[in-house]
RNA sequence: GGCCCGGUGGUCAAGCGGUUAAGACACCGCCCUUUCACGGCGGUAACACGAGUUCGAUUCUCGUCCGGGUCACCA
């Protein structure tokens, strides 16, 4: 094949919702202009004015930016193919559909939403009756001096059938008794979503069409609308569904119902981006070597449109948590603390705290953000406890042992000479060893004085460290007390 | 319902005529250990079914069943 730039595009629709499979679908476009050397474009389909949602193209921007999708054409930094909002190109369409007319490739079509409703209903899974396909002029001429509002429809072939070649999928057939005299300008004068497809995807010289395998059906329809113009038509790339399981165990295309589906609401429920677009990149596509984790400059040398499956995916939010958790202990104390910032705050209100001692007990443990606060609220507050937390058959602590042990160490605690992890962790051990008990018998009664809880992020030693002295002693006090009671 | 597509453990999946049918998540067990984690080791678990083709089918063909998609002046 001759060499050709890869072009792909995205084209979402401004709705103010990034659905994980939409995002995938950039995601994936991006890959194969990328893992090819190309050239990946953003192109704002707002042809459907009733749907408008305000502020929703400033959205798009930012999830590209997020997920490090970088586009190389689109409305905000130009390129040759412009302009890339469909709305602001709404001049061109109409032309190429008048050019189809006088080529006797399409009609315009007069029928009222009310006839066509009709039809729908009376007739099983029928479509339209191709009613003003082949209007005398006369009449044609009539309607429009009067001012009829109208469509155009594209005349599909009535017998034959049409064969086009996926690069997942395979080779597929459609009869073409199956297809619609499709409309390709709407009474408002805007282009369909097929029509304004077709159009710009040529103009834009996009080489690539990758996009969810709903569109397999119906791309017969769009490949009769290429040899109408006499273009070349593209490489498709159909990529399988993602779908969700509901409560019930049924699995179903993924929706709402399915928890959070959204990239902002992903991000809002504690998931990082970079471990998002890790998981979702193998939702459908597996490397040669199977590895798991990459960076988007991996995926973009590993990305190959062979290893893109053709099953539907289920979302799984357990793994993509696994994922999230892997990136998380990869990141620097630094970068840990600036992410969870923001749910320390929820704890601890402006109170500074040892914050980055935090990163050290919780990287290891977390898989989602949100978990941070309900892990460390013990440190702002202790929570009120019995005295039956003290007990522990693997730490060998009991009700008898337990005071004791807790006022020894208390002790040799408040004659500490100085307040950090090692000397905390001398003192303790060293007592452990010389009264010939486990550490965990121990550091077990400690702890639960420390914290109130029997599950904490961080040991007994930690925790202290973070209290700091006044505190520590205090809360081991408040111990004792509970004990004796 | 018509048409299109799919069907390997619970989930993601490798496999592309001959394999003890990988790996990951989840789950279970053991080890490590200062609770919980992390980490290490091990385990349970799959080719939807029925016919062909073939010396030999998870792999190829057909049928059945199941699942999904699509049939708009939505994108």
């Amino acid at each position: 094949m001759a060499d050709k730039t890869v072009r792909t595009r995205f084209a979402p629709s401004p709705t103010g919702f990034m659905h994980v499979g939409n995002l995938r679908t950039a995601l994936y476009e991006y890959l194969t202009a990328k893992s090819q050397g190309g050239k990946f474009i953003l192109r704002i389909e707002d042809t459907d004015q009733v749907r408008l949602v305000e502020g929703a193209v400033d959205f798009i921007y930012n999830t590209l930016k997020l997920a490090g999708l970088r586009h190389d054409e689109g409305p905000d930094v130009g390129g040759d193919y412009g302009p890339y909002v469909q709305s602001e190109r709404k001049e061109m369409y109409l032309p190429y559909a008048e050019q189809l007319i006088k080529e006797g490739k399409a009609y315009r079509c007069f029928c009222s939403k009310e006839r066509l409703e009709k039809i729908q209903s009376e007739t099983v899974g029928g479509g339209y009756d191709r009613h003003c396909r082949d209007l005398p002029q006369e009449e044609i001429d009539r309607l429009l001096a009067q001012g009829t509002p109208y469509v155009i429809r594209q005349k599909m072939p009535v017998e034959g059938s049409t064969t086009f070649t996926d690069a997942v999928f395979g080779e597929i057939t459609v009869e073409n008794s199956e297809l619609q005299d499709q409309i390709l300008i709407k009474t408002d004068g805007y282009p369909t979503y097929n029509f304004a497809n077709v159009i710009d995807d040529h103009t834009m010289g996009i080489t690539h069409v990758v996009r969810g395998s709903e569109y397999l059906s119906s791309t017969p329809k769009y490949n009769l609308l290429y040899e109408a113009f006499g273009w070349e038509i593209p490489t498709y790339i159909h990529l399988p569904l993602i779908m969700g399981k509901d409560s019930d165990g049924n699995i179903s295309k993924l929706s709402k119902r399915h928890g959070s589906t959204g990239f902002y609401d992903l991000i809002k429920e504690g998931y990082l981006p970079q471990a998002i677009i890790n998981y979702i990149a193998l939702l459908g596509w597996c490397p040669k070597d199977n590895q798991e984790i990459f960076t988007l400059g991996e995926l973009e040398k590993a990305f190959s449109t062979d290893g893109i499956s053709k099953s539907p995916a289920v979302f799984d939010y357990d793994k993509l948590s696994w994922f999230n958790g892997e990136y998380i202990k990869a990141m620097t104390p630094e970068e840990f603390t600036k992410e969870a910032m923001p749910y320390y705050r929820q704890v601890f209100g402006d109170r500074e705290m040892p914050f980055i001692k935090f990163a050290d007990i919780l990287q290891k443990r977390t898989t989602r953000f949100t978990e941070i606060p309900e892990k460390l609220d013990f440190f702002a507050e202790l929570p009120e406890y019995g005295k039956d937390l003290f007990v522990n058959k693997k730490s060998k602590t009991n009700l008898e042992n337990a005071p004791v042990v807790l006022k020894e160490a208390y002790e040799r605690l408040k004659a500490l000479p100085s307040w950090d992890a090692d000397s905390i962790h001398d003192c303790l051990i060293n007592m452990a060893k010389e009264k010939e008990l486990k550490n965990g018998t121990v550091m077990w009664p400690v702890r639960i004085a420390a914290a109130g809880k029997t599950v904490t992020p961080g040991g007994a030693i930690e925790i202290l460290d973070i209290l700091g002295r006044d505190e520590s002693l205090a809360r081991l006090e408040k111990g004792l007390e509970i004990l004796n009671q």
